[in-house]
DNA sequence: AGGGCGCTGTACCGATCGGTACAGACATCG
DNA sequence: CGATGTCTGTACCGATCGGTACAGCGCCCT
């Protein structure tokens, strides 16, 4: 809930009077609970968002004796989180503007996560030498996805990255067809 | 100069104080300028971006006779415009927060006209149906570095993404020589 | 029953927000 | 030289910002 304040209006635009409306909590019970006030509420929300992907996905793909099944599994869970590209990465969003120097350690934080526990998973299946470079590619494509789909307020093109994503990271082999999508 | 407040604190966090100081405008000569305020000056920015884009990329990628210099073309001009990915995209930032109310259609024009350009010369040059498909997932590719980068506070993430992009989209015959900054 | 304590609403704080009004500086032109 | 119209600095406006102080409420423990 509070998080979605955030992903609704950025750091910025998510006044305490935004927050308390859409939480139902006065400004006693915010500052009860968050004594920082704003930056406190703002890296608990944070470090909520990465403890989800360390537990849906990176893990997974960290430890996984079936590395395929992983990444298929982050692919799927991606598009769930993301809603299929009408919701928006708040870490990305924090990033493009300057409250990345506020919460830069956990926003760098997320993202090389993201693309290690990823190039972990693509050592073991092929992809020896490439498994950085294609890592660094997925996670960049996705943050672009979102800002594209956003942009142009089409959730579709979201999809449309996820299938050339699986078929890059996964082959043929598992894919039904050639994404040439529709 | 303008641009460039916007770009370092965003819409919201470009309050008029700050751009007074960075232009040494007075709000009296600022008003007078944008009789609409603040919102007048981020569309005069928007559309300022969008000329150049157009001038220096879009309109090489549809109409020059040689589409895979126009698309080396766009590779250089777009490592130049955005610092090597030390810079940050406005319009990609905008898109992002809901900001994206207020210039909608700008902000959609921009990724439209570069997919669609993009599509055209990659069509004139071999790819037929993946043209679409190339040109959305170039685009995307370039926001996600951007918001990489500056995450992980690697400008270099940018510049591997370009290096990928040159060769899928030119392909390993492509010289090796270094595109020149005309 | 009653004393502590965790939680909550609310009044209030100085600072700053975007925006307005306006008087003067300035150049131009007759 | 005086009139005119274009710029620009500044004082000011109500609203809202993030944050603080505090009184009251209920709940638990003895």
């Amino acid at each position: 809930m509070l998080a979605e304040v955030f992903r609704a209006h950025g750091y910025a635009g998510a006044s305490l009077a935004l927050i308390g409306t859409r939480t139902g909590l006065g400004k006693g019970s915010l500052y009860h609970a968050f004594p920082g006030g704003k930056v406190e509420m703002a890296q608990a929300v944070l470090d909520e968002i990465g403890a989800w992907f360390e537990g849906r996905i990176y893990a997974s793909l960290r430890d996984t004796p079936d590395p395929r099944a992983a990444i298929r599994q982050m692919l799927a869970e991606t598009d769930g989180y993301f809603r299929s590209g009408r919701r928006v990465c708040l870490v990305g969003a924090f990033a493009l503007c300057d409250e990345r120097d506020l919460f830069g350690d956990r926003i760098a934080g997320y993202f090389a996560q993201w693309r290690d526990a990823l190039t972990q998973a693509l050592r073991r299946c092929g992809h020896d030498t490439k498994a950085f470079d294609l890592a660094e590619d997925t996670v960049l494509a996705i943050q672009g996805g979102l800002v594209l789909a956003r942009a142009l307020d089409d959730p579709e093109v979201f999809g449309r990255m996820l299938k050339r994503l699986e078929w890059t990271l996964l082959g043929e082999t598992t894919a039904r067809v050639h994404p040439s999508t529709s």
